[in-house]
DNA sequence: GTGTTTTGTGATTATCTGAGTGAAATTTCG
DNA sequence: CGAAATTTCACTCAGATAATCACAAAACAC
């Protein structure tokens, strides 16, 4: 292990440690210490370039979280838990926060969700988009038409589609290669595949999904912008909801004509 | 649900935001919108009292997080996930960081646990010391000897004790009441009960644990001191390690003299 | 089409937290 | 007791973020 590598781990241990909520200085000081285990504070003020002085307020900040233990002796005698402790601490304080979080959103009272929308609404990036399709599969309960490429069609993804099936949504795909259809048909029982080459066969590809006929979506990846091999997840997607709603009104023409057309075929 | 109640949610929802990692702006823009599903800027403002002009900057950073979808029309509509889905983003994003986390710490080298240690480290709080008792528990190879009184032999506890005597490790408890030892019998099998009448029977109590007879450790409540029906988890405890640590040396002593007299009794 | 209001963007100021420094108080040890 | 180290405390400074302001652009009213 080279010096570089860990002084790469150390300042990446501190930086997430900040986000923790740690002040820098507690964040330097317990990786000074799970390096060596215990210390005192001139020791630790001399590998983490945190003033000598500090090092008590920083320890006061660590011992308050559970992760340092003193030893009343002068010099004072510092002491870190160990990293999965640590990981074990951090991990619940957030749980606890989680819920907390969850439950006082709740008590603002359910908004009503879903139902007529007059715009369509955008989102960026792939994590979100795909955040907002994992949604519209997950409050489906008819249908739900998907079409995408494979690289789109992520476990996850995957995994919400089958519970959907499960509870009796009715799921159509497409844009999916032959070979893949297979493992589609082992994963999500009673799924329908269907061919849509008349758009984008070759195209910088993207998504397209109905939920309900009251739901649409569409993305495009949009990396031929700036630098083409820089983020290929930077996709942008248009979703709007509503019986009258104009994104759905247009697909649901589009993919009505198409659903009834292939069935001839089928 | 009184206005108070909602209040409360309120302010409380923004305070978690923040731990987060949003700004203060960002959390009352998301809290705001959350209340109703979607807004504009100006009426954003007027629940959320961020400054109207700001409101867009907020936006932008919860736009960046996955949180919030634009209508890009005059004047912009801005919309809120779902309380659900906001939950999965962060507690991904808080995943995300813990493994990353995780794997900088033990690059830094794996430390020398345990051994020889010179003094006696002090624990505060209630939850710190849990801790420690785990990390003893779950570290151990031959022996435990645990001394305690039923509110601090919680769940967790019990299940590294459990896990511990998996794996061979022979497990002595003391200071459970009659009834209770059914059910730990039954919770950790081949579990070693004996009486411990002989320390604070009626004492504002504390736990007495030995591990492999070369770490120990002490606690006592001391709510004892300010205001008695404030925090009655205040709990500090002191512990050592190594053959020849005073701490260690010292409870040796005493458990060994009091298991060998028990095997009489029993 | 023009004047007025609303909306969006950018620059500017104020405030506050926390990093960094240094001076006193305490303790240890010769 | 005095020197050196340790520990605590008070203070300055910088960067971030909250808050305000000024202005351009768009929508609306008439």
């Amino acid at each position: 292990m080279s010096i570089d590598s860990v002084d790469d781990a150390r300042s990446e241990a501190i930086e997430h440690l900040e986000q923790f909520g740690l002040s820098a200085y507690a964040a330097r000081t317990f990786v000074a210490l799970t390096t060596f285990g215990s210390g005192t504070a001139t020791e630790i003020s001399e590998i983490s370039n945190v003033p000598r002085t500090r090092v008590y307020d920083a320890v006061d900040e660590l011992q308050e979280r559970g992760l340092v233990d003193v030893q009343q002796s002068s010099p004072k005698q510092f002491w870190a838990v160990s990293a999965e402790t640590a990981q074990r601490i951090l991990v619940q304080e957030i749980e606890h926060r989680t819920d907390r979080l969850n439950s006082a959103l709740n008590a603002l009272g359910p908004r009503q969700q879903k139902h007529e929308q007059q715009g369509v609404w955008t989102v960026d990036d792939q994590p979100a988009v795909t955040d907002r399709v994992l949604e519209f599969v997950r409050g489906a309960d008819d249908e739900i038409v998907y079409m995408t490429v494979e690289e789109l069609l992520t476990d996850d993804i995957i995994d919400a589609l089958a519970a959907a099936a499960d509870r009796g949504v009715t799921i159509r795909l497409a844009g999916i290669s032959s070979d893949v259809q297979e493992l589609i048909r082992e994963d999500v029982p009673g799924v329908e595949l269907f061919d849509s080459m008349w758009l984008w066969s070759d195209t910088p590809a993207g998504r397209l999904m109905m939920v309900d006929r009251e739901q649409t979506l569409v993305s495009v990846i949009v990396n031929g912008k700036a630098s083409p091999p820089s983020d290929p997840r930077s996709e942008t997607a248009i979703w709007g909801a509503g019986e009258t709603n104009s994104l759905v009104v247009v697909l649901r023409t589009l993919f009505t004509w198409r659903l009834e057309h292939d069935e001839v075929d089928d």
